[in-house]
DNA sequence: CCGGTCGTACGATAACCTTCGTAGTACGTC
DNA sequence: GACGTACTACGAAGGTTATCGTACGACCGG
């Protein structure tokens, strides 16, 4: 028996209600760029454990929020884990090239402090 | 004569100083937005009176200064104007792609909420 | 049913950000 | 030199954000 409520659907902007600012500043957080850039490169969703940030779990899952509900990432339950992975067509779509402006930059970028 | 100390000079970032992040975050904001979009529709540099904001002076230049030190914008003192160009150059370099993918994001967003 | 794992909710705190108002500095013009 | 314009500096208020700790709920395996 539940407590009556169990909002196990996790709510989504729709793809016309995502905004720029809002995306821009999703990504403006290292820890915010870090998890999108390694869902990027994982390609296919994965859980939020997969992925280690410097942080506790409850900051973790309050980025991981963020960048729900700025529209950059989905999110859905699987069993006991959450599984996550880029909308990479609804940005595509409304912001063509940015996205894989944002990756490539920020991967040009830690190459550079990584080798400074 | 002046007070000993006239820094008629600006502080910017050099170029391997700018971070994704901060462009990113300066990026994020409405207001900065705007200016950008402003400043990259005009070309050349601008005045600072030249973009309308629906704010303070004080804000205003508040805005100005976060985008400067984050390498968004270069700021030049000319006369009693302070001139405002966009560092499309080392944004390029930098971050292919990106300041054009943010520019016509922007830019059809705008649309798409006018014609709502 | 029990325990473990995964993630959430809530409260708290400290830092940051946006905005303003006021006072002040630099520059060109008269 | 006096005045007006353009921008700045400083201080303050108000809201937002990032972070943590602790306690809790959901799910799977024995």
């Amino acid at each position: 028996m539940t407590t009556a409520t169990s909002p196990r659907e996790l709510a989504h902007p729709a793809r016309d209600e995502i905004r720029l600012e809002g995306v821009l500043h999703a990504l403006s957080d290292p820890m915010r760029l870090c998890v999108v850039r390694e869902l990027a490169a994982a390609g296919s969703e994965v859980a939020c454990s997969y992925i280690e940030l410097p942080v506790t779990k409850s900051t973790t899952t309050h980025h991981f929020r963020v960048l729900r509900e700025s529209g950059v990432i989905r999110q859905t339950y699987r069993g006991t884990a959450k599984m996550n992975g880029i909308r990479r067509a609804d940005l595509d779509a409304l912001f063509p090239g940015l996205l894989d402006a944002v990756l490539s930059a920020a991967e040009s970028q830690a190459a550079r402090l990584d080798t400074a």
